[in-house]
DNA sequence: TGGGGTTAT
DNA sequence: ATAACCC
């Protein structure tokens, strides 16, 4: 209830609205788009219009919570409200309130460069992303019950599909009300896309929408491949039919940690017992068995940042039937995996400088408690097409059906 | 740049 | 297993 949204895009603009206020909106049927959105007289503004009595048109909601870990930490504790409040994680403010914002404050900014502009800045430890995980997904389930189609994008988005409810009530509005209705939107800007695509398509001599949508479609399959091309050139016409895709539970459950330095292997021996604590427990939560392990390092390097290297195996199946249970040692054996896979990667013989790990436990499968052989094994959707978690229900993929 | 996530190849 | 994308 306390958490507000993004009324349009990250524009900051002061004025919010609650998560709920947006819903109640929604759900009257009022039209989306707030006072102070930009117009189509505005730079880069393009104005469409919802094509009148297509039965194809969709109505998505977007709803973004506003520098959602700072919020999440107000709410927690109230004292630091009106105060400028940043989150850290090691030296970076990674986000920050309006009031930090106000006074020059940057999401993911130097912890000096920020205490600098702005001395009176609070700081609080976000490397620990249990509440904003738990509330994340309250927030989820709490828009699933206006509509289950719900993709969740990072843990500050989720998308609606609120078709059906709309269109319910449409049917209940008069003709001369109906006739009264007009829907219009905007483009929020003219940037072209992710990182990578964008330096491809800078190279090629489009640096905005429009030049992507004027640009030849042959040309631009052979630079980028038929399926990023076709895709990010139907969306610079603001076509997109892509579905609203049900996030459900998650598919993977990981724990990471930076540093400068780790140079041993008791040292890295410690930090992925602690990151594997940690996932056990949210594992051990969830009620699904992960069948897979991997692990993550970055190597320092002075050059080429982002790349990690990593390594996986399946979780011996003796080993998954201790996962739910208390009293068995699991750490034991998960640990002796881990660090194999941590040799197969990491020459120990050899000097190594590592700057990150991370445990990631995945292909989630609920538990089987159908008999093999029996009627019931093969009618539990899980075994066969469907698998179920909590009130969730979702398609597994061909590739998690091995077992079968 | 942190500490997460997803899908495509 | 990696690379790209998202937050």
């Amino acid at each position: 209830e306390q958490l507000g949204v993004e009324p349009e895009e990250e524009a900051g603009r002061d004025e919010e609205e609650d998560a709920a206020q947006a819903m109640e909106r929604a759900e009257a049927g009022e039209a989306g788009g707030s006072p102070g959105a930009p117009g189509p007289e505005e730079p880069g503004g393009l104005t469409w219009l919802v094509p009148e009595g297509s039965s194809s048109s969709r109505v998505i909601a977007h709803v973004d919570l506003d520098c959602f870990y700072a919020q999440v930490e107000m709410i927690s504790n109230p004292e630091l409200k009106g105060k400028p409040l940043g989150v850290q994680q090691k030296y970076l403010v990674v986000t920050c309130n309006y009031e930090a914002r106000k006074l020059g404050v940057k999401k993911l900014m130097n912890v000096r460069d920020a205490k600098e502009k702005c001395p009176q800045l609070v700081l609080v430890n976000g490397e620990d992303l249990t509440r904003y995980r738990e509330m994340s997904y309250k927030v989820t389930e709490l828009l699933e019950e206006f509509s289950p189609v719900v993709e969740r994008l990072g843990f500050d988005e989720n998308f609606v599909d609120l078709t059906e409810m709309v269109e319910k009530r449409l049917q209940q509005l008069q003709s001369d009300e109906l006739s009264a209705l007009t829907v219009s939107g905007h483009v929020y800007n003219n940037q072209c896309i992710g990182y990578k695509t964008a330096k491809r398509l800078e190279a090629l001599g489009i640096s905005s929408v429009h030049d992507l949508q004027t640009f030849s479609p042959k040309i631009l399959e052979k630079e980028l491949g038929i399926s990023v091309a076709q895709r990010i050139q139907k969306l610079s016409f603001g076509e997109d039919t892509s579905p609203v895709t049900p996030s459900g539970p998650p598919q993977s459950f990981s724990e990471e940690d930076s540093f400068k330095k780790c140079s041993s292997e008791v040292e890295a021996k410690n930090k992925i017992e602690e990151l594997l604590a940690s996932l056990l427990n949210r594992v051990c939560q969830d009620g699904r068995k992960p069948h897979t392990i991997r692990l993550t390092i970055r190597r320092y390097s002075s050059e080429n940042h982002c790349s990690r290297e990593s390594r996986q195996c399946p979780i011996p199946s003796h080993v998954i039937q201790k996962l739910g249970t208390g009293n068995c040692d699991v750490m034991t054996p998960m640990v002796d995996i881990l660090m194999k896979l941590f040799r197969n990667m990491v020459n120990v013989k050899m000097p190594f400088h590592l700057t990150l790990l991370s445990v990631c436990l995945c292909n989630l499968k609920v538990l089987n408690t159908a008999k093999k052989g029996t009627i019931d094994y093969y009618l539990t959707p899980s075994l066969s097409t469907t698998s179920q978690s909590g009130k969730r229900s979702f398609k597994m993929k061909d590739s998690h059906m091995e077992d079968f």
